[in-house]
Parts: structure tokens; C-alpha cells; sequence
DNA sequence: GTGAAAGCGCTAACAT
DNA sequence: ATGTTAGCGCTTTCAC
């Protein structure tokens, strides 16, 4: 093992032929006889002859990948549209380069360039709130997808939600069931997406004539981890707000949790509105209501882009989905 | 946008050098004058020059890559190893290609051979239950860290867990809670690790002097959707069991959808011990006791196995861990 | 301190 | 139907 794989030159001495002779029968060129092409085949198969793809790029111009850029690939929902990226890019017989970005903009200029190197056919990036300018830069000299986070000097199709839309949904819904202070939960107003949920909770809130509380609204990092004791922080106030938004899967896990230590009824005690895309809201005693994304058809989205660079079209558009609010058990009727 | 990228001839020509000069200008080659360095990495920025990854891999013999090949990259035990192995590989200056395999053994060897285009310096497999012979050809023409499931003929380190304790240690837990009807709901057995956690209940039950029930035990396919009905029919048995054992997190998800379903109490009419790594255990009501695999552990000695090859060393070893129970609110004594 | 030349493995144009 | 040749972009001798 670990010895130099095999080349075509190697094929074509085992068979006293020309290595150009050797690459036609291997990719099916029409005027090599079907003899030769089962002996070459043959011989490939027993020397375990596989591509070099390096070499194959040099000569095309080109790779024959596809670059992911996402901020953590635990997040279920980023790793669901990893794995269609990852399904459709094998049915095209490219292959899937994954980086993470961890949120970072050092770090994404990093995995951009790195990604550049093997001149990938299309690159999908989810960008940090905010890129460095070289980032952008190098990102427009390729085929890229932006997915959920935009730029406005970038260039390309996007995949993206109507921001303000799942705040918006989560507090209309839970004013129609008659609750009047609600506490929101939200990642810090320098994401883009945070900024656009708070105006979606003011908007939602106006609408109905009230005002928001500042009060009752606790933003934090991306990881969650701040929102179990911002949601004790809530349980303590007087009054208690009646109702919960929790505007993000990790945030959401952090706050349950906090709702659980403290044996909070729910929805008796209190309703709860969760966001994002985990098996367990449907399992959960009752069921959590959730403000859900359109994984599937945000990353139906973006691959249709990618496929369609893959074919040498020039893929242009945006396309732009809604949040959908699943009504489940965690959120009822302000007695 | 969409040219051709720059190529070091293209740095030359600006510059009046030749491109061997601009090459090691930018790799840092001790004998090249400083300001000629500083000019020339000037140009390479101005132009937005990105080595070519195929040209470098077929100067230097292999890629600069580390293949990543999974079952599920939905799946959070599966996430949590990419995103310790992508960490690592930037730190390396390597890239990460992911490839899934959903536990299908046709496609495991087209990703196999996809993967090995790269030449990639390393392989972490998660095999599938029953790989082609010719998938286990292949991979030992490299090297290749064996994760979770190994195959005998398949050479190189090996990340496992020591896999019938997972089961065990669930049994052992119940029996010693006084309960004696026990459900075990697990994947089939033509997965190596299905088969060891049924020997890991079987071992479990003789040693406290007791028989498995046949008709207490539902096998299925791994995404675990069979759990839902398998749990209803274990529901419906007379007598019914008074604790059960979900071997796999898609199980576990699916099992406990049914059992909200039917309104069971937990732990009060039932004790369930669940499998995984979902931060949604903790945060359940009263929480979920679990039998979890030391994710941490098992993605840190894949990924120094990885390293050590891309040092140039030669990897070899099994590191082999064990499950652990995490006693939550989800068991107690049976009545 | 820098230039010239060769060659990595592959494919496409041209020759036989 | 098959062989010859050239060149993709890069690194690495070797020469100056």
C-alpha cells in the first residue's frame, strides 16, 4: 500500500499501447475498438487505476467541485442542505469541498481562497455577518450561490428568506392567542438576520398597536448558551411575560432547558414558540410550536443554481422563501 | 467576473521576472530579495492570483486533502466529527471533502473512487454495513482511518467504540431499576453494530440469569422511521414491558414520537433510555437518560490520525472507547 | 538573486 | 483504430 497509484502510461505498457489510446477507451471515445476497450477496462480495474483529477483539471481548466462555505455544519439545518449539496453534487459525479467558517470573517477569507485553489465550478457560501472586502473580491471572480446572508457588492444568484418574517409570524401568532408581554430571545443585532428579527417582532407588535418591551427582549451570541439565563432572567421579572419567542435552534435548546429546571407548565404556564428544524420539536410531549425554515426548498434552491453553473449556464435570480409557523402543543390561549 | 484566474506567468509578465521567481517569491524561498518578495506578493494580491491546487498536486505527487466519507452528515454524531476534522484541516492548510454515503454500498464505492481523484493524504471512513470488495481495494491503496465500523482486510488505525458496552450498559441500568420485560427497539443486524448491541443485551440479560425476549425486540433499517409503529406494537403487548432501549438517535426521536403519542408517562409508566447526542436530552422534561458515545474523543483520535499522516508519519493503532451512560430523569425503579 | 528547462498525468489536435 | 506531440500551471533542478 501507499505506493504511487497507478497512470494511463502504466495501462499502456501492461498492454503495449499508447497512454492517449488508454484515456480514449476509459472515457468511451467512439473510434477505439470495443476489444480494446474491455482489455483496457480490465486492466484499469486490476491495477486499480483511478484519475488524477489534478492533472485532469490542469488540462480542462477547470475543477470538477463544488465549494460549501457554511458557519458550523453541526447547525441541523446548515447540515441538511450539506447533505443535499452533497447528494446532487455525486449524481453529477463532482465532489463536495466542505469548509467551515465558524462565524468568523478571518477564518472565511481563509477557506474563500483555499477553496479558489482547486477552481471549483460553483461556490455556495453562507457569509458571516461581516466579510472582509477581499473576501467579496475574491468571491465574484467565481461562480458563487449566497445563501440566507447577502452582499450587496457581491454578484451572483441568491437563496435567501424573508428576514422579518418568522419574528413577525412567532408574535402574530402568539398576540391572536391574547398575549400581551412577550419575551424575545434573539441572537445580538449585528447578524443581519438578528437585526431583521427584532424589526419583525416591532413590526408584528405595532401592527397590533402595542410597543415593544424592551424589557422582555434578550439578545445574545450565536451559540445560545446566553439565553438559559436570560430566560430565568424573564421568569423573574413582575409581572412574568406570558409567552416566549425563542428565535434560534441553539437558543431554543438553551431555553427549554431553562423552562425545565424551573418546571414550568407548558403551554399552562407559559406558551413557547421555537425556531428552527429539529426532529425533537414533533417528538416533545405535546409537541413545540416552531417557526421553521424551508430547508428543503432553500437548499433545492441553491442546487438547482450550482447545477445549473455546472451545465455552463449563467445562473442568475433570487429566490426568496418564507419562514412557515408549524402550530403544535407549546403555545395556547393567554387565560 | 468568470475570466481565467492569473497564473504565475501572468505575475512574471507584470513584473518583468520569470515565473520560477514569482513561484518562490511567494512560498518564501530564503534567496530572493526581500523587495522583490514584497513586490511580487503586491502583484499577486492586486491580481487576485490563487495557486492552481491541480498544477501543485501533479508537481508534488498526491493532493493536499483529507476525504471525509459518512453514512449521514444529518446525522449530530456524524456533524460533530466533520466539524473537528474541518477545524483541523484548516489549521493544516488542507481541505476537507465530504462525501456521504447513506449507508449505501454502491454508492460508498463510487465516493471512494471520486475521493481517491484527489489523492487525498488521508481517508476517515465510516464504512457501510457490507463494502464491496473492491471499496475495500481501493481504500488500502491509501491511508485510511477505519471509523466505527472496520472491516478485517482493511488495513491502517481504527476509531471504535468497544460496541456491544452501549447496550449493555442500558440493560445493566434497567435490570439493576428492577425492571425485567424489557423492549430493545435497534438497528438490524447486518449492520456490525447493530449485531454487537444485540450481543451487548443478550450479555446483559444472561448475566443477571435472564432470557431475551424475541417478541420485546424490533430491528429496522437505520433512519429509524420503523421505530414509531415498532413502539406502538410493543405498547399494545400484554403484558407490556415497562422500560425500553432506543440503540440509535434516529430511533430514539421516532420512539419517543410514539410514546407522546400514546400519552405514556415518562418515567412514571415507562422507563426509556434513549441513544445519541442531542442537546435536546437535557432540556426534555425531567431530561432523557442516554447511552452517548464520547463524540469529543472519538473525532480528536480520528483527526490526530489524520494528522500524523499529513505529517508523513505512519498512522497506525485503534483507539477503542466506551459508550457512557448519562443517568437522566427518563428511567426509575418499576413499580 | 534570478532565469532556463524539464516534467508531473492527462487530453485534444493532428498524423498515420 | 491507434500513435505522436504538445501543453495546461506549477515546482525543482541546474546554470549563470
Amino acid at each position: 500500500m501507499r505506493r504511487p497509484q497507478p497512470t494511463l502510461k502504466d495501462i499502456a505498457a501492461e498492454l503495449n499501447l499508447s497512454h492517449p489510446t488508454v484515456s480514449r477507451a476509459l472515457s468511451g471515445h467512439p473510434s477505439i475498438s470495443a476489444e480494446t476497450k474491455a482489455r483496457v477496462r480490465e486492466a484499469a480495474d486490476r491495477l486499480g487505476y483511478v484519475v488524477n483529477s489534478g492533472a485532469r483539471m490542469l488540462k480542462r481548466g477547470h475543477g470538477n467541485v463544488v465549494g460549501l462555505l457554511l458557519p458550523d455544519i453541526t447547525n441541523e439545518f446548515y447540515a441538511a442542505v450539506a447533505k443535499k449539496l452533497s447528494d446532487d453534487c455525486s449524481e453529477r459525479h463532482q465532489q463536495l469541498i466542505l469548509s467551515v467558517s465558524a462565524d468568523d470573517a478571518d477564518r472565511e477569507l481563509a477557506q474563500v481562497r483555499a477553496l479558489l485553489e482547486s477552481r471549483p465550478t460553483a461556490i455556495v457560501v453562507a457569509l458571516t455577518r461581516k466579510p472582509h472586502p477581499e473576501t467579496i473580491a475574491l468571491l465574484n471572480t467565481v461562480h458563487c450561490v449566497q445563501f440566507m446572508q447577502t452582499h450587496p457588492v457581491l454578484s451572483g444568484p441568491r437563496v435567501t428568506v424573508e428576514a422579518s418574517g418568522g419574528a413577525r409570524l412567532a408574535i402574530e401568532h402568539l398576540l391572536s392567542l391574547g398575549h400581551r408581554q412577550i419575551g424575545f430571545v434573539g441572537p445580538t443585532l449585528d447578524y443581519a438576520i438578528g437585526q431583521a428579527r427584532m424589526e419583525g417582532v416591532t413590526a408584528a407588535m405595532e401592527a397590533a398597536g402595542l410597543a415593544v418591551d424592551p424589557t422582555c427582549v434578550r439578545l445574545g451570541p450565536a451559540d445560545g448558551e446566553f439565553a438559559f439565563d436570560a430566560v430565568l432572567d424573564l421568569l423573574a421579572m413582575e409581572p412574568r411575560p406570558t409567552a416566549l419567542y425563542f428565535s434560534s435552534a441553539p437558543i431554543s435548546v438553551a431555553g427549554m432547558r431553562a423552562l425545565m429546571r424551573e418546571n414550568i407548565a407548558i403551554p399552562a404556564d407559559m406558551s413557547v414558540v421555537v425556531a428552527g428544524v429539529s426532529p425533537w420539536y414533533e417528538a416533545w410531549p405535546g409537541g413545540l410550536t416552531s417557526i421553521t425554515l424551508p430547508v428543503r426548498d432553500l437548499a433545492d434552491a441553491a442546487s438547482r443554481y450550482v447545477a445549473e453553473v455546472a451545465k455552463g449556464d449563467v445562473a442568475a435570480g433570487e429566490t426568496m422563501l418564507s419562514f412557515e409557523l408549524v402550530r403544535r402543543g407549546s403555545t395556547a390561549v393567554n387565560p
